[in-house]
DNA sequence: CCGTTACAAGCATGTGCAGC
DNA sequence: GCTGCACATGCTTGTAACGG
């Protein structure tokens, strides 16, 4: 399959440029006066370089009702969403209102309401219908007890398959449970997208360790350790934002967060006291004669700024890794849905719905706004036996519970990974991919040129990578194929094989005590948890049986040597199916027949071995489509913006995005209808310009509105203007002591200022 | 209304292995 | 020792929400 760009997909779905022409022609660009000056004072303003206010839109290009319209069914073709074919109604309508308030903010504030009223209307009442424009909501899995259960005995007892470091597997195991039972957005617990200040994310300082003496002294009335977690980073609702809560852990059965923090705490050595080891922990015992109830442990002044979880290498967890390694353990674990961060929060709040008031699960969930809950958390299959509350008979509500939860679509058969033997094929029937293939093939063979900028080997290296990123999507589709496939037919497959007699559990998976490749420590972890504790305290063997798991030195030997199992297995896999290949050796042979024949067919200058590559003239190159090569800079560029400023400030994620919007309004048929009139010298200044502009973001949408204005710029109006100006001219001359001479306002790059102006 | 965040997919790079 | 490969990992874009 071979890919196509937004453009091409719209072009494929039939929007054309006559249709967009259409949509514009009965609109008249309006003329803005105050941009054409008319008086000398007006002159002098707009000579002043520091005044760059004064450079906003250009005459004609107020952005008209015509224009949303043409932007919306342009982007409702050319994008493909993910709940349906076409991008949601909900996205299109968020995209036109961050455009507005862009325009608002930087341009010269010509859309009204009353026209994103009309842009709306018109959206539900012809876009939706033309174009099945979707409107459903995707659906939410819930995370319920029964899976979470299942999830921490994974990770511990059966996850042998999977290379994790021993540290990031104990802090995942705390990260789950501290999600669950803070109820914290993912962003309040690591950090959140595009934020990178350790403040932002769980850190020692908000960590409440306490040991604490029961009420009553006497027979078993042991002290326990209690985790106060203080959550300061709601969403809007900052750090030092006022709003925060405290939510308490405590270690019991299987699950024990003290435990595994105490753990962490003992390996970051965070404790201000002189406390070394887990047995320094068991021997305090707060004074009562003092009437001193709890100690709490203070942390060390370097520690209190850290995060809890961070990577080996020093940074920080962000929402990115946590999520991937849930999704990932979800998928070993044989779940269909991916498992998501939010779909702990959702499974957790929906279980506390009896059991507290709706404004205490407010003030848990950190919503100001009281339908929010009920909006976009509550379950829409509810969870209430109605049938046996009507009849009086017993009820079956965990059982209807449970429905909202990802283990309803769980099969631990489910493949984790591809079917090695499927590759090659899979491989070739990549048409993208063979055709990059073949390119690679003829590069290092001479038979192409290479392009102007590049030399040969950067090219061929550069094919190089674009394959590997083909082959990577190919294996990633064909998983999902595999899964998908998987899940659609198995429960037939199973009821057919027990009607038939057939044992459909033929294998035991290894739980609980079987020792796996991974040595024994984690096998020490998992025999204490197999103690059932019903204590309040936490476990010192259980913290000590941590440890020597997250120190074992020899793990990175093991995790060498399973890779390799692994990788050797892999190969053998894909040898022999090549082996069974017929069509592949077939193939192989005519493309030894076709490489030897294609030698001498190309060019004279570039056929044989080693022959250098000749520098095609700038006559050769041919003039690029004008929206491939928007879209290059645009990436291009939106790259070097974040980049550049990423480690300076927070980058206004929508802002970049309402960037977007306009450069996509440029990419349309109908806006750029003037593209084929103007000069390729033009063409060239104005993709430079877009680039240059880019380099400073504060005239991001000045520049690229600019160019829109100019681009959109009826003829008639120009020369209109261009006459005018001639008159001014003349009038100037006769003025006493002028002082600049005007001139009309064309495209033209300023390099130094980085915008180019009107 | 509009700012903020999550979820999904894509792309680029680093790493370690096997085969030559 | 070099090269190709698969995979882990990290970061970005694009879509679809959530939320004050």
């Amino acid at each position: 399959m071979t890919r196509l760009t937004r453009a091409e997909i719209a072009i494929q779905r039939g929007f054309t440029r006559d249709l967009a022409r259409s949509k514009t022609q009965h609109e008249v660009p309006k003329v803005i006066s105050r941009i054409e000056p008319t008086t000398v004072e007006q002159y002098n303003e707009f000579a002043r370089p520091e005044k760059p206010q004064d450079y906003g839109f250009g005459p004609g290009e107020s952005i008209s009702y015509s224009d949303l319209c043409n932007f919306a069914e342009w982007y409702a073709r050319s994008s493909i969403g993910l709940i349906g074919e076409h991008s949601s109604l909900n996205t299109i309508f968020s995209h036109l209102t961050h455009f507005k308030s862009e325009e608002n903010r930087s341009g010269n504030g010509t859309i009204t309401r009353e026209t994103m009223k009309a842009v709306k209307v018109w959206v539900t009442s012809e876009l939706q219908k033309t174009c099945e424009i979707p409107t459903d909501t995707r659906e939410k899995w819930h995370i319920n007890a029964l899976e979470f259960c299942c999830i921490t005995k994974f990770l511990w007892l059966e996850d042998n398959d999977y290379v994790m470091e021993p540290v990031t597997r104990l802090q995942f195991s705390l990260f789950v449970m501290i999600s669950a039972f803070t109820l914290g957005r993912p962003g309040t617990i690591v950090l959140s997208n595009q934020r990178q200040d350790a403040l932002q994310s769980l850190c020692y300082q908000d960590l409440d360790l306490r040991l604490i003496l029961p009420e009553h002294e006497g027979e078993g009335s042991e002290c326990f350790f209690l985790l106060g977690v203080k959550l300061r980073n709601h969403k809007g609702q900052r750090r030092d934002n006022g709003l925060w809560t405290e939510l308490v852990l405590h270690d019991s059965d299987i699950v024990r967060p003290v435990s595994q923090f105490i753990t962490l705490a003992l390996q970051d050595n965070a404790f201000e006291a002189n406390i070394k080891s887990v047995d320094d922990l068991c021997r305090l015992k707060p004074p009562r004669h003092f009437r001193k109830r709890s100690y709490r442990f203070r942390w060390k002044k370097e520690v209190l700024d850290t995060p809890l979880f961070r990577k080996t290498d020093g940074t920080f967890w962000n929402v990115h890794f946590a999520e991937r390694l849930l999704r990932d353990l979800g998928v070993r674990m044989g779940f269909r849905y991916n498992l998501t961060l939010y779909s702990i929060r959702y499974g957790v709040s929906n279980s506390i719905e009896a059991a507290t008031t709706a404004d205490r699960r407010r003030q848990i969930m950190a919503h100001i706004d009281k339908e929010r809950y009920s909006m976009s958390y509550m379950s829409k299959r509810i969870p209430v036996d109605l049938q046996s509350l009507f009849t009086k008979s017993a009820s079956i509500e965990l059982e209807i519970f449970n429905r909202t939860g990802h283990c309803e679509h769980m099969d631990s058969r489910a493949p984790k990974k591809i079917d090695y033997a499927t590759l090659p094929k899979a491989y070739r029937e990549d048409e993208f991919l063979q055709e990059l293939e073949n390119t690679r093939r003829k590069l290092e063979r001479c038979l192409i040129r290479p392009t102007e900028s590049d030399t040969l080997m950067a090219q061929v290296a550069t094919v190089a990578k674009k394959i590997q990123n083909r082959r990577q999507w190919v294996r990633r589709r064909l998983l999902r194929d595999q899964r998908n496939n998987f899940f659609d037919t198995i429960d037939t497959k199973d009821i057919n094989a027990q009607i038939l007699g057939q044992d459909v559990q033929p294998q035991e998976n290894p739980v609980f005590g079987e020792i796996n490749v991974w040595g024994l420590n984690r096998n020490d972890v998992v025999e204490r948890m197999k103690l059932n504790f019903s204590g309040r305290s936490m476990d010192p063997d259980y913290v000590k049986a941590l440890q020597k798991y997250i120190c074992d030195p020899t793990w990175s030997e093991k995790a060498k040597a399973y890779n390799s199992t692994v990788r050797k297995e892999q190969l053998g896999s894909i040898k022999r199916a090549l082996k069974d290949d017929e069509e592949h050796l077939s193939n192989r042979s005519k493309r030894r027949k076709r490489a030897n024949s294609e030698i001498f067919e190309g060019d004279d200058s570039y056929t044989g071995a080693g022959a250098t590559a000749v520098q095609p003239t700038r006559d050769d190159t041919p003039i690029p489509d004008f929206r491939q090569e928007v879209g290059n800079a645009f990436r291009s560029i939106t790259g070097k913006l974040l980049s550049k400023y990423m480690s300076k400030y927070t980058i206004d994620h929508h802002k970049t995005m309402a960037c977007q919007t306009y450069l996509k309004i440029i990419a349309t048929d109908g806006v750029s209808k003037r593209w084929d009139q103007i000069s390729e010298n033009l063409r060239r200044q104005a993709i430079t310009a877009l680039t240059l502009s880019f380099e400073e973001p504060s005239y991001l949408s000045r520049a690229v509105g600019g160019w829109l204005a100019e681009v959109f710029l009826q003829d008639a109006h120009t020369n209109e203007r261009r006459k005018a100006l001639e008159q001014k001219k003349a009038a100037w001359k006769n003025l006493s002591n002028p002082r600049k001479e005007p001139r009309l306002r064309t495209l033209a790059i300023r390099p130094g200022e980085g915008v180019f102006r009107i």
